[in-house]
DNA sequence: GAGCACTGC
């Protein structure tokens, strides 16, 4: 069995047979019990039959209904699966091993045995595995190594509905590897016969209920069937006019819950962490002035860039004659479930990130706060109701709730596509070719194709080079595996490593905190780099090596809270660092090489990769893209903010109210021109 | 001199 990481103790004995068998065995009947009493139990038979008849079917449930546990275990009594094993995709990681816990615990066996999961970093799994939890990147990266996905008889998409571009690029894929192994005859009768299929592959489509044509539409033919959930009742209170202030809306309508409603936990929706830390400040200065006998307030703000632990009284039961005020983004909408919530008060509003290609190539990221969708209102609302019937309460009116678009757009519509186009391109596949359920702007297509051209991954037919396949091969951001192969010829790929382990990694490495804001700068100076952020990151990875290996892991805690710097991300950055070192390893790059104090190297390998994202410095102290036509600003965050470097090289663009260039160091003007002479030599 | 939803390899 492979496992890389033991799981915690107590989640293993609720798993493996247990020494005393009596305690076992009423466990595994109190299981039973509970499968038997999910909604879905009752169709149990009637599924396994449009199953078995059909090769694709579109499987609409409701939260509650048990259809990602059950389905896959009813594919395999009913021996559907063959000898093959069963997928099962998540967009999350937290989903996809937790749900292989309860499956295994379902079916009384070891979790990695039968059933097992596998995700970036942690997997447990083996050759006896029939059922699969797993990311859906970690599947369309098992693409690359086996364009058939052979070894899966039946892959299971679920929360396809959030159309994550993974989830979208898996579904196209699973249309033509279906047509390949399964056989069809098209109209002509040209084609494989079906019976000739040894291998054939069964696709289940799992959607909430909202768009759910779109899938049965894409796979033409495919079976859409319904099952119910189980949710309690939610009443839904819309406001009567259109809210101008929606944090001061949400103070008020929380006052109310709180005076005129029974006991039971209040969850705020709100888009950023900024509204999330001003409402929070509101509530508590009126909190003073309730009265003695009512319940006191307990406020629990939530957003991903809480250092770890920030949060974790969300979790625990309110304290006696005490209510929980949760605050949260949407954080709290799909990642994680708060138990307790009886109330709900829904802004409307979320931030969402949103990709501007350019067709000089590259292009920036839009911040910004919008509306949010029906389908996400309506998740908003069902939060309350997860334990007992709840009340929600819309800071919007009805028509506004009509007016709202069905469904976000799918993440494939409003991201960079360099990183999926690079990774097809590897399996001789072309993003323009695919057939996907949407297809993205032609813009954006162009935009991706020109990064790639540039950063010398394809040539001039579009055709992908050994440098392409080299920065494939790193499960990185294609410019960040540019900076990795650079780094080999000026001999510092340690460093570079270091560095962008960290800027890959998905916590964010300094804490922000509105109240301490000074405090913070204080302690950022220590790691400073005069050359800019990137060796500002190097020193803090340097620092944080060093306490590690001197102190023990409280310390280590400690000192990172001292410096207001987020320990999960240095952790999560050192688990990608071993994975690029392995991938170094594969391709002959040295990782081990360093260029000890000097810093012109890893400003050089970091420039091959960002050869887009450079600007000059102006007159007026704007800088202009040296590719693009725009006017940035260094972001205030930045080291190098109201430094007056003549020339830098930054990480990302991000326009929320200006044009802000995040991740920024200088870079000498004559490397520019080396640049340029490489690009004309190519 | 100002602010950052969420995932994933």
């Amino acid at each position: 069995m492979k496992t890389r990481k033991p799981l915690p103790k107590k989640q293993n004995n609720a798993l493996s047979p247990v020494s005393s068998p009596s305690v076992a065995s009423s466990k595994q009947i109190a299981l039973q019990e509970q499968r038997s009493k999910l909604p879905i139990a009752k169709g149990k038979d009637a599924l396994i039959r449009e199953f078995q008849e059909h090769d694709v079917t579109v499987l609409l449930g409701e939260t509650g209904s048990g259809k990602t546990t059950q389905i896959p275990q009813y594919l395999l009594e009913s021996g559907i699966a063959r000898g093959g094993m069963i997928a099962v995709t998540q967009p999350r990681k937290v989903a996809a091993t937790s749900l292989a816990i309860r499956v295994a615990a379902e079916q009384n066996v070891t979790l990695g045995t039968s059933v097992g999961y596998s995700v970036r970093f942690d997997e447990r799994f083996s050759s006896e595995t029939r059922i699969k939890y797993m990311t859906d990147g970690m599947i369309v990266r098992e693409l690359m190594s086996d364009p058939l996905l052979s070894k899966y008889s039946v892959v299971i998409v679920d929360e396809a509905h959030e159309r994550s571009l993974r989830t979208d690029l898996l579904i196209a894929n699973l249309k033509t590897i279906q047509r390949q192994r399964n056989g069809f005859r098209d109209v002509k009768g040209k084609g494989k016969d079906k019976a000739d299929a040894p291998n054939p592959l069964k696709i289940i489509i799992m959607s909430a209920t909202l768009d759910a044509e779109k899938f049965g539409q894409f796979f033409s033919g495919a079976k859409i069937l319904y099952v119910q959930g189980r949710q309690h009742p939610v009443k839904i209170y819309h406001s009567s006019q259109g809210q101008i202030d929606y944090v001061d809306a949400a103070m008020r309508t929380f006052y109310q819950i709180h005076t005129d409603y029974p006991p039971g936990d209040v969850l705020i929706f709100l888009p950023g962490q900024e509204d999330i830390e001003s409402l929070e400040r509101t509530i508590e200065m009126y909190a003073k002035q309730l009265p003695q006998d009512s319940l006191s307030v307990l406020i629990c703000p939530m957003y991903a860039a809480q250092a770890a632990g920030q949060n974790s009284k969300v979790f625990l039961p309110a304290p006696p004659k005490t209510r929980k005020c949760i605050l949260a983004t949407n954080i709290a909408e799909t990642s994680i479930t708060i138990p307790g919530v009886k109330y709900v008060i829904d802004t409307g509003k979320c931030k969402e990130k949103r990709y501007l290609a350019r067709n000089t190539g590259g292009g920036l990221d839009t911040l910004l706060t919008r509306d949010i969708t029906q389908s996400s209102a309506m998740q908003r609302a069902g939060r309350a109701g997860r334990e007992g019937s709840g009340h929600c309460f819309r800071l919007y009116t009805e028509n506004a709730f009509k007016a709202m678009p069905l469904s976000a757009e799918p993440e494939i519509m409003r991201c960079s596509l360099s990183s999926s186009l690079l990774q097809l391109k590897c399996i001789g596949q072309d993003l323009e070719k695919l057939e996907l359920m949407d297809q993205p702007a032609e813009e954006s297509m162009k935009s991706s194709l020109i990064v790639l051209f540039l950063l010398g991954a394809l040539n001039r037919e579009k055709e992908i080079t050994t440098v392409g396949r080299q920065m494939a091969s790193f499960p990185l951001e294609p410019v960040y595996g540019r900076a990795i192969i650079a780094s080999k010829d000026y001999d510092c790929t340690h460093e570079v490593l270091d560095i962008v382990s960290v800027l890959s990694a998905s916590s964010k490495l300094f804490v922000e905190s509105f109240e301490q804001r000074d405090a913070v700068s204080e302690a950022r100076k220590k790691f400073r780099h005069v050359c800019g952020d990137h060796l500002t990151i190097l020193n803090v990875v340097k620092a944080y090596q060093e306490i590690a290996q001197s102190e023990g892991k409280s310390n280590r805690k400690e000192w990172c809270r001292r410096h207001f710097l987020n320990e999960r991300a240095l952790l999560e950055a050192s688990d990608i660092r071993d994975q690029l070192r392995q991938t170094c390893q594969r391709l002959g790059i040295d990782h081990s090489v360093s260029c000890g104090d000097k810093e012109d190297p890893i400003i050089f390998s970091l420039g091959h990769g960002l050869a887009m994202n450079i600007a000059l410095l102006q007159p007026d102290g704007t800088y202009k893209q040296t590719i693009g036509q725009s006017i940035v600003k260094i972001h205030p965050s930045s080291a190098l903010c109201d430094k007056k470097t003549p020339a830098i090289i930054y990480d990302e663009l991000v326009y929320t109210n200006q044009i802000y260039a995040r991740g920024v160091s200088r870079i000498p003007k004559s490397f520019i021109i080396t640049l340029g002479a490489l690009k004309q030599q190519s």
